[in-house]
DNA sequence: CTTTTTTTACCGCCATAGCAGTAAATTTGA
DNA sequence: TCAAATTTACTGCTATGGCGGTAAAAAAAG
């Protein structure tokens, strides 16, 4: 399963977990219902601000990890 | 500091410590220039599969975190 | 079963992300 | 100091992401 496939799968869980349909999610994103279903069916082209506020929505953070980063840095945790 | 500034300076930080430039960046993981530096500017509406090659190249992994998610880890962590 | 809801799918249109080219600022380092 | 390298900042162009509308499958509810 490829990392979007898994994204995807994300998404649709906590949706579902959260009881919203893909027109609800996308209406309380403020994004259009087309966005959910692609990325609900693994499109790897959608716009990172647009995947952030479905995320948001369903309380998702988004983490960057690497040797680096010790202390790992959660992005979209506000806003 | 914004989210996605912190985006971009773990970015800038990353490349850096790979003693790389913008345009190495960008030929190495296969976009063009400007987007490497609109990234590091804090752009936030670039595509996720173009900050994926990116970030990629830099070695950094992109991880989702949610109370959900966090419980299965958690399920699973001793297996 | 039938009806309702939801999902999948396709459509044209518009806005814009990404592109290379260029050049000016800025930084680097010799 | 000063030349080279790098970054910043524009440009016009092309490709396409996102949009609502629509409607047919599919799933859920009755």
């Amino acid at each position: 399963m490829s990392e979007l496939k898994e994204l995807a799968t994300v998404i649709r869980i906590h949706r579902k977990a959260a009881n919203l349909t893909q027109l609800q999610l996308a209406e309380l994103a403020g994004v259009g219902k087309t966005v959910v279903f692609d990325i609900e069916k693994g499109k790897e082209t959608v716009k990172f601000l647009t995947l952030k506020k479905i995320l948001k929505v369903l309380n998702i953070e988004i983490q960057l990890r690497s040797p680096l980063l010790d202390n790992q840095l959660i992005i979209n945790e506000k806003s």
